[in-house]
DNA sequence: AAATTGAATAGGCATAGCCTATACTAACTT
DNA sequence: AAGTTAGTATAGGCTATGCCTATTCAATTT
């Protein structure tokens, strides 16, 4: 099945005729008849009941008109169709996230970017650090939002936004009573610390090697939001990402900044090296960066 | 925009690289290659990125993808289509009936047909013998449900049914109390006549010119229903087919047959001499000589 | 009967697509 | 770090397909 024989059917039944449909097709009438008895042999249906001069579409003809317009158009309008859609950002974007940057930041990056591209879709997964390079490597994953440090010479990022790590204590707690809290004052200290799988735990026990803190760790865990509960419970305190302190509408915990030179972490769109964003990649990155922008706004 | 490039396209897209689609496809890679370079030229769009040994679908190769897909579902599903349709009865019947005929079969013939094949549809034409004619010669017309004669050596005709001519007479009418009627019996009788352009107008014509009748002809109409209300109103009397007489559910007019050489028309469906009729016009065909066999019957 | 119109057939030609061979590049191994 | 492997691009030759012209055949028109 081909389509200039589709194209060639067509003009012999609109026109009624061979050798007008050749006039119109550009080409000579033999050329168009060998096409349309090969289209015959290929269907193993006759197509035209030829009567000397006149030309009638048998059942077969009849049936397959339509179907051959709707093949035509279709295939015709491919080019201007993707054209159009990329123009009004019909797609699917694949994005990633780190775990702990994804429930602060994704809901409202993901409602600016459906309001701004309601015909395109988001293809999301939330991942640690790692797999997530191995996504953008293995080209399954366009763009992903994650942190500092990255060790990958394919990958390229673009630096989003410096985020703070605040100290996180329960209500009450003594640290509070003692003006501005600086990093010294963390030492043997019941500390509750993230799994150093995940970037933000690495960050967080190179910032207390650095300072040569050794912070007295009661507990290792996986999640942010368990972490949040343990201090609320009084079980020590910890070094949470800014981010999570705007969006925590609870009160259960109290967050401090650091004085002095303040802990914090670098978040980054990641793309693959030598690959060209598309449009919805570039715009969706700056979804993420403005939902930040907008945290810090709200939390004045 | 050819299709086999689209086949292609879709193999790498699927498949995730070249080599891969290629041997899918039974083709050489460099053939695979240059194929798909033509269609990013055609479209003036990158359609993937090359990245080493991956292979990425960019952004307007992402919404080529769908519409590859589609067009080339549409045409592989073509033969199977077609074979489909014409077994299930889809399509289009192209047919002509005289003026004296339709008002009588049609509407039966019509419901048979929608019936037995829901999904096909009937373009129709009424008109004299000699439209139809020329029709049916042109191709507009596949088959058509007229009288004879029909000279014409392009055209083949079936001979469905012979349809006896009654005398109309309004009730009441002095030539009913006599017995059976004559064809003598209408000499000197004002009578209503059809207009001889219809072949039912000459065939009545010719009976009583064959019996030497000189039918005192009172007026012409070109109707069929007209010359029913003239008739019912007493101001003459007229032949009229049985099938009308059949379908007739007003008692306005008394029919009464002709004895002896009673005069009749024979009716046929007319197809060009070279043309293979299709499935559906051969139903079609049946289904009118069924209707008025069931009018016969009805009559009983 | 001759002329005209239109489709089919025959045969040559050009090109598009396919092939093999090879170059090039990136990633993985040792 | 060098070699190996896997994969794409390029080059050049070949074939087959589609197009052309010329001609034949058929039917209708003049």
């Amino acid at each position: 099945m081909e389509l200039h024989r589709l194209r060639y059917f067509v003009a012999v039944a609109e026109s009624g005729g061979f050798s007008k449909a050749a006039r119109r097709c550009y080409v000579a009438q033999p050329s168009l008849s060998q096409q349309i008895i090969k289209l015959e042999q290929e269907l193993g249906q006759r197509l035209f009941e030829r009567l000397g001069r006149n030309v009638a579409l048998t059942e077969s003809g009849r049936a397959l008109l339509p179907r051959a317009r709707l093949v035509l158009r279709e295939a015709e309008g491919i080019k201007s169709g993707i054209i159009e859609d990329v123009d009004a950002g019909v797609g699917v974007l694949s994005a990633g996230f780190i775990p702990t940057i994804a429930p602060y930041l994704l809901p409202g990056a993901l409602k600016r970017f459906y309001t701004g591209y309601p015909r395109a879709r988001i293809s999301l997964q939330e991942n640690l650090t790692d797999r997530l390079v191995r996504g953008i490597v293995d080209l399954e994953i366009e763009v992903a939002i994650m942190s500092l440090p990255i060790e990958n010479s394919l990958i390229t990022t673009e630096t989003l936004f410096d985020d703070p790590l605040y100290l996180a204590v329960s209500p009450g707690h003594r640290l509070l009573k003692s003006g501005d809290i600086r990093a010294k004052d963390l030492k043997n200290i019941p500390f509750i610390a993230l799994e150093e799988d995940h970037c933000l735990g690495e960050q967080v026990n190179n910032f207390c090697y650095e300072r040569q803190i050794n912070p007295d760790v009661v507990c290792r865990t996986w999640n942010l939001s368990t972490i949040q509960h343990c201090v609320s419970f009084g079980n020590g305190v910890s070094l949470v990402p800014l981010m999570m302190v705007l969006t925590d509408t609870t009160d259960s915990c109290v967050y401090r900044p650091i004085k002095g030179r303040s802990p914090k972490r670098t978040v980054v769109a990641a793309w693959h090296r030598d690959r060209k964003l598309s449009r919805l990649a570039r715009e969706f990155i700056g979804m993420v960066k403005d939902e930040y922008a907008s945290l810090l706004e709200r939390a004045k």
